[in-house]
RNA sequence: GCCCUGGUGGUGUAGCCCGGUCUAACAUGCAGGCCUGUCGAGCCUGCGCCUCGGGUUCAAAUCCCGGCCAGGGCGCCA
């Protein structure tokens, strides 16, 4: 079949604004075509577009057969644009039809489609993934990212109004910032690079020119996990602040946390409706628990994690059950966080560093940083790391103020907003160990 | 990387334990037909599937081994 042009048509109308107060008026509405029915004498079909769905009504009688005969061409999920007139209808849903005068098929869909996205027949993730483009027409998929819209938006909000500066830092960079975690290596014309993990350094010397700065971005992780919560490209929400504590910017991040719930749930009802979640906004102030106070509440609950060790899985999710909702764990020890972590000063072996959880799951982490040269050239000796390497850093960290900081897994927060368990559900196109495309 | 579970039409499942009765079932889908008010429409006709390789057996969707892929649990990591 022959495709039409878009040429100068234009939509008048989004789908829920044609209402029975339109009847008579022309309009012009454009989606993509659902439910068709062919009653014999009269047809039918559904337009949907980003704001809902209206009824394109055609009956034989009254309609040109060129019409009809387009009509019968499109198949579910093709986009089309039509010209028709409103007619105020009993029968039909939300009372009110369009009659077409005028349809343009933009694109046709291929059939059988490789999953239904109307989601009566529920198609597995993986299966979603391939097909994603489509899977992000059902409903679902749309209030997951809806959801995760509104929660950045209130954050942003937020810390705008904080007096934050919005930065961006390279994603590709010449060393690493953690530790820890693996990088991707790149190739950078003649020489080796890699994908940032993480913003950290470059916040911190922002700090000395804004004072207070903030990022969304993606962050990559070549870690070969393979876990429903783990992904090797994530969006990370960081900030940096300075002359300011742990306890500072986590009293930010509470904040912030709360307001994205309350937000979410204010503005989502309808997109938490579709999940089927009860979003249960976490109590302010969230409990404070240090490390070992969780080592020792796990202890009793039967789960003995050796003093200086992470937090493995098992004992992540059995905090979340004893403690549940949102919650910090503060002091760590100083051995197990990065170098760019301030020690105490009282005891050096515990560090200011902050976890925040959400029952199980890890959202954030963060901490009061070293801002002093001489500390955290000794600190990236004693973890191992050479200070050569993080040279141009350290000559950019000339003078910065006493600044803390954190960073919020934004997959992760709408996780947990959208009560779906699977990490990948909340990313458009997520990357994994075994997925790269689409 | 390790452990567990699984892989059946386009999609989602049943069948597998206990091999033959499977010419593989159901729902949805797709193609066509009937119907002028459908709205998870209904009815009729049709289409389409056993992950790959090897083995056991008279006989394998079914049992065994291996590969690949997926889901979950860990590890690593945020």
């Amino acid at each position: 079949m022959k495709l039409d042009e878009l040429g100068n048509l234009r939509r008048t109308n989004l789908s829920t604004q044609i209402t029975p107060k339109l009847a008579g008026k022309e309009v012009v509405v454009m989606g993509r075509v659902g439910d068709a029915r062919d009653l014999g004498g009269i047809k039918f079909f559904i337009l949907s577009d980003i704001a809902g769905a209206v009824q394109i009504t055609a009956p034989k009688a009254k309609t040109d057969k060129k019409l009809l005969a387009k009509i019968d061409e499109l198949t579910k999920e093709s986009s089309v644009a039509v010209k028709g007139k409103v007619v105020a209808a009993k029968q039909a849903p939300r009372g009110v039809e369009v009659l077409p005068l005028e349809i343009r098929v933009l694109n046709l869909a291929s059939t059988p489609l490789p999953l239904d996205p109307r989601g009566r027949v529920k198609a597995n993730l993986d299966t979603r993934l391939d097909a994603r483009g489509l899977d992000l027409r059902r409903s679902e998929s749309l209030a997951i990212f809806k959801i995760r819209h509104q929660a950045l938006q209130a954050i942003r909000e937020h810390l705008l109004s904080q007096d934050f500066i919005e930065v961006q830092t390279p994603k590709i960079v010449a060393t690493a910032t953690e530790s820890g975690a693996a990088l991707f290596p790149v190739s950078y014309f003649d020489r080796e690079a890699f994908l940032s993990q993480s913003p950290q350094l470059y916040k911190e010397v922002l700090t000395g020119a804004f004072e207070r700065v903030f990022e969304v971005g993606p962050i990559f992780r070549a870690e070969e996990h393979d876990t429903p919560r783990h992904l090797n490209e994530a969006t990370s929400i960081d900030i940096e602040v300075a002359y300011a504590t742990a306890d500072d910017v986590m009293d930010i991040l509470e904040e912030l946390v709360y307001r994205a719930f309350n937000e979410v749930k204010k503005k989502c009802a309808e997109e938490l409706k579709v999940l089927g979640h009860k979003l249960e906004v976490p109590k302010k102030p969230f409990p404070r628990l240090t490390y070992d106070e969780a080592l020792k509440r796990l202890e009793r609950a039967g789960l003995k994690v050796p003093w200086g060790e992470d937090l493995p899985t098992p004992a992540e999710k059995k905090l979340g059950e004893l403690v549940g909702g949102a919650y910090f764990v503060v002091d760590w020890p100083t051995a197990i966080k990065p170098f760019y972590i301030l020690p105490k000063k009282d005891n050096p072996k515990l560090c200011a560093a902050f976890d925040l959880m959400f029952k199980g799951l890890e959202l954030a982490s963060g901490g009061t940083r070293v801002h002093q040269k001489e500390l955290l050239v000794k600190q990236l000796k004693q973890k191992g790391l050479n200070p050569e390497s993080f040279e141009s850093h350290l000559k950019n960290m000339m003078a910065v103020p006493p600044h803390a900081g954190w960073g919020l897994g934004l997959d992760r927060l709408t996780m947990v907003l959208t009560g779906v368990d699977n990490v990948r559900e909340c990313v458009l196109f997520p990357r994994d160990r075994k997925r790269l495309t689409p």
